[in-house]
DNA sequence: TGTACATCAGTGAACGCGCGTTCACTGATGTAC
DNA sequence: TGTACATCAGTGAACGCGCGTTCACTGATGTAC
């Protein structure tokens, strides 16, 4: 009686198809992730799916497609997603002077202490991208994607704490998420080596050096 | 003629299976990091080494064992080696006003362009441990090693520009780190996002915000 | 609406293959006298 | 030093197994009238 779909009708057959492709997508990310893209099998993506391996094969060309086909079209919808909390982090920060550094703190907690499986299966496709020099383009892209979506944010943060304005907000960003990314992943193996502040004590670091006036006392000037 | 062995006596039993178990591991290094630990096989790895399959099973329980004493023995190798590069270029800072942020934006360019092997193999170790619980602390215990060994050199050039003493080098080492392999992982995949003096740059940023008198001017405090 | 046929998403058994591991064997090194 | 035997590092063929992929088939959906 209770059924677990959203929708009652029967299903056309490019609908079934779709929702077909869209679960084994699902499985292949959490299949991948906790095994690796060589360790993983067809067999128990398809059966974790609840679909036979034919029909695995019935939606993608093998295994290999079904990697990239994660890769290019789910990394997409994850950047979407951080983007967006990203941009409600700063949202709440404006609004009422919520401090924006102690949210990010508090998201690098959640990303390196539950999602386990995103962090997996993005170092998966950066090990892939490595080794298969053709998909480095669409990591280096995807990783673009993300940079695009949020430096227009920190340059607003960034400005706001009086930054030197000639300083790109690119850099900063790709530089913000060198620094999330590293410690959430060192995080994941020991997170008593890395409180959730160590991110927002860097951050105020960086943005206190990014001033005009700061570094000007430099003993070895550059 | 020209035996490329520094010896030329005759090798001992131990000896001998002592430079058999070195070959192999350096084969296992070579093979984990370009194929990936469930993609390397063990046939190749010997062969690789010049030995056949049953000398690598003579030497080591199996394949897991043979990565996860590549993880323990030669971990601590490698990272001894960074400590002393690090020590190196200190003493070269100190010695004649050069720039150490200018010489760690060199070797990150060095290590992110060249030793690709590296860092991969630093990915499976990792991938491995979030995956394998026990393997865990291993990890964890080996990047100590290497905060522990660099720690004191950050303390000095942290010391030295003028920063808060208050501050922990053990903290400011693991954002330096983060910062480090962060960058050069996505230098990895995109040399041109990645301008070999965005760390210099990200780092003086941090030394300057990590004086007593910087940061004190922020709008929403903390 | 109802019937007859075409299409095609998904099934599941079967395939060849390469994998990790084992083991009887070999011949160089070590030991005893 | 020389000889006879013991040891054991490394060989390579063989093993069972699980893998990615294929394909004849099924039955629900789509189409034509």
């Amino acid at each position: 009686m209770a059924d677990d779909q959203a929708s009652p009708r029967r299903l056309t057959r490019s609908e079934g198809r779709e929702r077909t492709r869209e679960r084994l997508l699902d499985a292949a990310a959490r299949v991948f992730a906790r095994k690796g893209y060589a360790g993983a099998s067809v067999e128990e993506i398809a059966e974790s799916a609840g679909y036979s391996t034919g029909a695995l094969y019935s939606n993608f060309d093998g295994k290999e497609q079904l990697f990239l086909e994660l890769l290019s079209s789910r990394r997409s919808r994850g950047i979407a997603r951080q983007a967006d909390a990203a941009q409600a982090m700063l949202a709440q920060d404006e609004a009422d002077g919520a401090d924006v550094f102690a949210a990010l703190s508090r998201r690098l907690e959640k990303v390196a202490d539950r999602s386990a499986e995103s962090a997996a299966l993005q170092a998966e496709f950066w090990l892939y991208a490595v080794r298969n020099p053709a998909a480095m383009q669409v990591v280096a892209a995807k990783t673009d994607e993300l940079i695009e979506a949020v430096a227009p944010l920190v340059a607003r943060v960034v400005e706001r704490h009086g930054a030197d304005p000639g300083i790109p907000p690119e850099a900063v960003t790709r530089v913000v998420l060198a620094l999330f990314l590293g410690l959430a992943r060192q995080r994941r193996i020991d997170p008593a080596a890395v409180p959730p502040d160590l991110l927002a004590r860097a951050l105020r670091w960086l943005l206190a050096g990014m001033r005009p006036d700061a570094g000007a006392r430099g003993s070895s000037g550059g």
